[in-house]
DNA sequence: TGGTCGTATTCTAGTACTAGAATAGGCGCT
DNA sequence: AGCGCCTATTCTAGTACTAGAATACGACCA
């Protein structure tokens, strides 16, 4: 049994499922999904993975078709045993609580060194930036026509860990404040 | 200027600033914190991570005190421009709001190719989990006698973004229940 | 005096990943 | 035909990190 799949390679595993593609255009659709920031997945890293998902046999090159100009594409799509796994990823991810540590957190265990004059300052920025940032998620969540349920579900769940730290943060605030 | 630390360097130095300390006590000081799992440094890491801050100046050896029996330690503590990157990294990982996205967010991405048993049970799973682990550093928060103020904020940040989840997973298992 | 125990560090070899340059190769234009 | 152009992939060299084995060395004990 192959060992589990990364996150990265769980991201790419699902777009082939979705529909064979190229590496390039991989690129291309982690862009347009705005999947960039949070995948984390670089363009030179693609190639990189696609030979690692190829090796392990979970992907298979079906054709290269030529558009237009250009070198031969090489487009991918899942094996039987690939689309298994990426199932298999998937509810592991689903179900297993690996909760991510943010930045936040070790910079809170650090409190003691900062200034307080620069800690009121950076609380301030991270609250500025929290509220821009839930007013952009809603609008996108809200502003789409059509978007299907489990892509609402991702919106809902990241509005509501960042209401959530919102929240956090203005009790800690106020509680610096008057201390 | 030296490029900025990351969060594993940071909790370092950060325990250095606190007070001097040797490879082998940082290493149970992750343990005894339980910092353990949410750091991610390993045993193996901490002497590499020593050796980088060493090269880069910000901490120094401080002398190789033995005790019992033993091979000599290697006391470090940080230099000035050591303590100065220390506030500095703690101030920009608290300002900075760089949201981390859970493994769930992709297992949910690829949510359409999960037989719909497998995924409520996988749901159910999480639920489970999460109960369990509120329920600990709830235990842990209010067990404790002396929390300092900083490190009841870790807590009470942890626990907030636990309970949105859980509040986010109770609808969305019911919304998944009478599609 | 020599063995072995316990503590702490260092070494070795390997994996994973990344940035950016280099390359491949057909297309369209003149 | 030949030249530049555009698309897409592949290569090169390096960084970062990790697991686990190997080593160092004084203390303690027979």
């Amino acid at each position: 049994m192959a060992a589990n799949l990364t996150p990265a390679e769980l991201t790419l595993l699902g777009l082939l499922v979705e529909k064979p593609r190229h590496g390039y255009e991989l690129d291309e659709v982690i862009d347009a999904r705005g999947m960039r920031e949070w995948t984390e997945i670089g363009f030179s890293s693609i190639y990189y993975l696609l030979g690692r998902l190829r090796d392990r046999g979970l992907i298979t090159e079906v054709g290269s078709p030529r558009a237009g100009r250009g070198k031969a594409r090489r487009v991918y799509e899942p094996t039987p045993e690939g689309r298994r796994a990426c199932a298999r990823a998937a509810e592991a991810a689903v179900a297993e609580l690996r909760p991510v540590f943010p930045p936040i957190l070790v910079g809170l265990a650090n409190q003691p060194v900062i200034p307080p004059e620069r800690l009121r300052a950076a609380l301030d920025r991270r609250a500025a930036a929290l509220t821009e940032r839930i007013a952009a998620i809603g609008a996108a969540r809200d502003t789409q026509p059509d978007i299907p349920d489990f892509v609402r579900a991702i919106f809902d769940y990241t509005l509501g860990q960042l209401e959530a730290e919102q929240r956090w943060l203005d009790a800690y605030r106020t509680s610096q404040e008057s201390p």
